[in-house]
DNA sequence: CAAAAAACTGTAATGCTATAACATCAAGAA
DNA sequence: TTCTTGATGTTATAGCATTACAGTTTTTTG
């Protein structure tokens, strides 16, 4: 579960925090619960989810302004992920579609357009909320 | 260009601000435009780009919390569109895949997702600042 | 038409999200 | 060791969005 590097201790509170969390959680939920900890600042919250992110076990949310921990073993590997967020309960499911990146790198290329990073979010409802 | 049911004056003011841009603007920004015709409130705004996304002629782009008109006819037909956003220019295109939706889709119905809304946000470099 | 319902407006205050600026400290490379 | 890089701590500020309350206009409908 734990990165390569071994993250200092800012970043390993926070990862903690998200780990454990059941629900992507906000910059400031986080440092609510690590303010216990010693941490203080919003800045120091997100300093450490920066690193987390681009080490790929964190992953923001846009549509939510929220962090989530990564659900998947490879995203290191900056795949191309999905997620579907339940707007009831607020789960998240992490996929990967092979195919919705190769259609979306075919649109990319025809459009000459160098991508860096691709958010797609769904958002409804989820199997457990619909029942 | 206009939407179907006649826009109030600060819908309608809205709406042309963002139509006239060329890259997509905060709610603030906008503000700061309608200003001189007598919007004087961030929320005056809030609430005109509400009623035009629910109309389908403006978008929000998640990963820049910011609005863009939009550039396609049939938007209101609440299809799945995707975003290319140029970090260097801010120029956005709007564009619609029917297989990245087809395979989104089938991805839904396997985890029985029901899906209200998608975003898909590419952020990177556009053909024009590439070379 | 007149009453009721729905949609829109205005304003102030507040809350949530994110970064700038500056000083300091710790670890690893040359 | 000296230099460089990355992490830390703190304060202040900037940027984004909503709550709450009051009033008005427009539309529906009996
Ligand atoms: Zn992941
Ligand atoms: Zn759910
Ligand atoms: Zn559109
Ligand atoms: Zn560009």
């Amino acid at each position: 579960m734990s990165p390569q590097p071994r993250l200092t201790k800012n970043q390993d509170l926070v990862f903690r925090v998200l780990v454990d969390a059941e629900t992507p959680l906000s910059a400031y939920m986080i440092l609510d619960q690590v303010r216990e900890f010693g941490i203080r600042a919003p800045l120091q919250v997100y300093r450490a989810l920066d690193k987390l992110q681009s080490l790929g076990v964190v992953h923001r949310l846009e549509s939510l302004n929220a962090f989530v921990a990564c659900a998947r073993a490879d995203c290191q590997r900056h795949e191309m992920v999905a997620f579907a967020i339940c707007d009831k309960c607020r789960h998240v499911s992490e996929f990967s579609d092979a195919q919705v990146k190769a259609y979306l790198d075919n649109w990319m290329v025809g459009a000459q357009f160098l991508a860096n990073q691709t958010a797609i979010e769904i958002r409804g409802t989820c199997r457990a909320c619909t029942r």
